[in-house]
DNA sequence: CAGCAATGTTTACAAGCGTAGTCATTACGC
DNA sequence: GCGTAATGACTACGCTTGTAAACATTGCTG
């Protein structure tokens, strides 16, 4: 059941409702990212197109809806990693790596971060 | 000159060209992964579009055109790797690892090659 | 009670995308 | 030379996306 492509602005409603939930179309509205500058009619086409995609549901709260996220991030951020991979990696992590070190900044934790798993793995 | 976002499908007929080139028409389209099994007419399209979006360019040959890549592969995907960290892992790399360190498989030879990278970086 | 504000529902509309079909031209085999 | 296959150009068409406006309902305020 694997939820429907989401769109780059559905994310941004989702990821809204990632950092609280239940909400209201008008929260969302309010805390979406400034940059969208969405009316809020706008917000609440977005919100029935994931309830659609069996993104996220509603349930009534007197005459308005509560949002809440049924797919859950991990899930969802899961998923576009793999995606990802795959497509510009061919699913390997060696070289994804090498570019990001490339290209990416590494600060001094992520790297630390990073060893500190590697360590791990290899138990 | 950024060139204009590329989708998916797009995507395909870029890869095969940063594979080898330049290509004409038929030749992407039998070298085109076949899970898609496009038709002639539908690799020209894409190709006509990509040449529309500035990707790619086609010199004249005969009657025919061949095509090769204008944006390059690493480019490319450095554009995307930071679209998608910034996104999903809010510009961040060592979240990025943590998450493929979990979910993906690393295999012997990633890791050795992380190892390698990071000590490199070290010095 | 009358009107306004908030809220959901329906409809809109242009651009982009996936997937081609049709048309016109032309090179090549017979 | 003539038909056929290859090739590029143009057109198509339904779906998704971004961005909303218009409309209907209803609770609240004065």
């Amino acid at each position: 059941m694997a939820v429907e492509r989401i769109s780059d602005a559905e994310f941004e409603v989702m990821d809204c409702l990632w950092q609280q939930s239940p909400l209201t179309a008008s929260d969302i509205a309010e805390r979406v990212p400034a940059e969208r500058k969405w009316s809020l009619q706008t917000v609440k086409t977005l919100l029935s197109r994931l309830v659609n995609k069996g993104a996220i549901t509603h349930e009534v709260d007197g005459r308005r809806y509560l949002y809440r996220p049924l797919l859950d991030r991990e899930n969802y951020v899961a998923g576009e990693s793999s995606r990802f991979v795959n497509r510009l990696f061919s699913g390997r992590a060696g070289p994804l790596f090498a570019h990001l070190a490339e290209r990416e900044a590494f600060s001094e934790e992520d790297i630390a971060e990073i060893e500190r798993l590697l360590k791990e793995m290899k138990k």
